[in-house]
This record gives C-alpha cells, sequence and structure tokens, in this order.
DNA sequence: GTCTATAGAAAGATAGAC
DNA sequence: GTCTATCTTTCTATAGAC
C-alpha cells in the first residue's frame, strides 16, 4: 500500500495478456484498439509497449501460447495403450480442455488470418502437430482392425470439427452437464470410426 | 464502348458484393477498408454509398443473402420421406452446398460478433431455422428407432459442425473428388447417429 | 453514376516528463 | 513503470463538380 504508482510489471503483463484474450475473443483482433486493451487493465495505451513490442506480436503471443499448452496437456495426459481407449482419452481431452478456456480457442480458430505471413506458419505447425497427434490415434486403430475409416486424414479433421464444435454452443450451467456432453460426443466419435 | 464512364448500376452492385466477399472472408471485416473494396471493382471510395448506406449494412446484406440461399437451397432439395434417406440428402446437400461458396460460409461463421445487436438477432434466427431442419430430420429418424441419439439438439450441432468443418480443409482438385468426400462425411454421420 | 476533395474521428506507435 | 502529449496514418462517410 506504500505507493499509488510504480513497478507492477509482474502483474501488469499477465493481465494485458488476459484482457486482450478477453476483447480479441469479443470483437476481434482488428476491432479492438490498443487503447480498449489499456482501458480494460487500467493503464494508459503506451504502457503496453513495455509489455509487447506491437499489436501483431501480442495476438501472435496469446496464440502460441494458447497452442503449445494443448500440445502440453494432452502430453501430459495418461494413455492407454488401446487405440480405442486412447481415443476416448483424446476426445475426453480435448472437450474439457476447450471448454476451459474458450476465448483462446476462439481466437486460435479466428483470428488465423491476421496473423503476418511468418507468425502463420508457426501457428499452422504448432495445429498440425496437434491433428497428427489424433492422426497417429486413428492409424493405430484401422491396422488392428478396430477402426473403420476409409481416410484417416479425413476422419482425423471431421472428428476435431465435431469436437470443437462444443464450444459454439456449450454454456456452464445449461441442460446438460460437462460429463454428459464428453460422454455423448465420445460415442458419436466412437460409432463415427466404426469402433 | 461509346463511353469511357457513365452508368453501371446493374453491374456494379453485383461487382461490389463479390469484391466484399471476397475481401471479407481472406482478411475480416473489421480489417478492410471501403478503400480497397473499391479498389477491387476499380471505383472510388465513394462511389460505394450509392450501394449501400454503410459498411455494417454491406456486411449484414451479404450475411442474410448466405444464410436466405441456404434456407432456399434446402427447401428446393427433392426429399425422401425415410429418416435415414433424408439425412443422406441433407448432408450431401450441406456438403456441397457450403464448398461451392466457400467464402459466404466464412464469413457467416465468423463475421457474427461484428453485427450490430439488431442485425446479429435477424442472422441467428435464420441460422437456428437451418438447425431446426436438421434436428427435425433426426427427432423423425429417432421416434422410428432408426437412429440412436441421446439427445437431438446437441447431435445437431456435433452433425452441422462436423460436415461444416469439410470447408476447413477441403480443396478443389485435391487427393479426394468431392463425392467421395460426400460419402465418407455420409457414413461417419450414419454411424454417429447409429443408424 | 462516378469523380475529387475533405471533414472528422480514431488508430498504432513514440518521446520525454515524473 | 506509467503518464501525458503528440506524430503520422488511415479510416468512414459526405459534399459538390462533372
Amino acid at each position: 500500500m506504500a505507493r499509488k504508482t510504480g513497478s507492477h510489471s509482474e502483474i501488469t503483463g499477465p493481465r494485458i495478456r488476459a484482457a486482450a484474450i478477453r476483447l480479441f475473443a469479443r470483437f476481434g483482433y482488428a476491432a479492438v484498439s490498443m487503447r480498449q486493451i489499456a482501458g480494460e487493465v487500467g493503464v494508459q495505451a503506451g504502457a503496453l509497449y513495455l509489455y509487447t513490442p506491437d499489436k501483431q506480436t501480442l495476438l501472435f503471443d496469446l496464440m502460441r501460447g494458447h497452442m503449445q499448452d494443448v500440445l502440453v496437456g494432452w502430453d501430459a495426459q495418461p494413455k492407454s495403450s488401446d487405440p480405442v481407449d486412447l481415443l476416448e482419452e483424446f476426445c475426453r481431452f480435448h472437450i474439457r480442455f476447450h471448454l476451459e478456456r474458450p476465448d483462446s480457442v476462439f481466437i486460435a480458430n479466428m483470428e488465423l488470418r491476421n496473423l503476418e505471413p511468418a507468425n502463420f506458419e508457426i501457428i499452422e505447425d504448432l495445429r498440425k502437430s496437434y491433428e497428427d497427434a489424433l492422426e497417429a490415434i486413428l492409424k493405430a486403430g484401422s491396422e488392428t482392425k478396430q477402426f473403420t475409416v476409409p481416410d484417416t486424414k479425413l476422419a482425423t479433421m471431421a472428428v476435431i470439427a465435431m469436437l470443437t464444435g462444443v464450444n459454439s454452443w456449450y454454456r456452464e450451467g445449461g441442460r446438460l452437464s460437462r460429463e454428459r456432453v464428453e460422454r455423448i460426443y465420445w460415442n458419436m466419435v466412437r460409432r463415427s470410426v466404426g469402433a
């Protein structure tokens, strides 16, 4: 309580990121001004430039952080050796993880076109890594004849689209519990790949 | 060939719409300026205001037109009475229709947050109508026990997300023909609802 | 119907005081 | 580390000439 103003770098940085995530998700990167972000945090616009060299880098850092979190999160997940069990674990992880951070997911899906080419490529590579994780499961299950998928790449995209779609309608405290949503989606995915 | 400049209202209007669709899809509504649109069409920025009262209305008209096209398109489709056949027709129609106009689909999915509240509500109602068309099929098939879906609303959202996801990866002239993509997706949807 | 010119607002980013 | 002030650019939209 000693100062009205002073050093806050350890708290202001995260607050800027949090405000940017919220505003970018709600109004879109291009529609949000640096002044708006600063206003949410309670600092002046110029102060943001102590934490990011420019607006583009702020967006890129948020998206890269999100994609890395997804990959690390899946990596840290305990995994079964049976492809069917593994696919269930993937589905449940994906839904849970994405429902926990809807704003970041929204940005990661919507703001790709606002990335400069070099940044775009990095984010796309990270996204590709995550898709590869799912495709590996589908391939393994296809080889053991536990799944019936004529094209694993197509099935990968179909399953991810279906699962990520939860974010477009699910609301906490709504008609269905998260556990019930996870189970229903898992059953649809399971049947869709013929397991 | 008589004039270098003069009356072109019958051709300039559609060209503005086409340019706006392309640019909004590629860079986002907020990131595209009226000057850019005018530049694509080959007129000056001021001339656009002969065709739209403002930028917001231009976006709204594009989105409303797209949603109405979807509803009219599905309405005009020949329909079977059997729920399984009807679901296949819906899946194939959805994929075909959406692959034919990827830019409009992209805008309809991405630019909702850039609509003013009154416009947003109108677009959401149109979208809801389309979802209702699919849900009606799933309900009919559930009552006849041809489908096994614990929750038709959830299944509706899951199927639409899965089908619309085609647009995120399919490229004309790629590895898979459109007919093959339609068939594979239909099979995944069919199995996912237990048919 | 389209042009040029411009009004008026707002944006990203920087400089220098504290 | 943050503020105030400002430079420079760009935007939407309008006015008036042709």
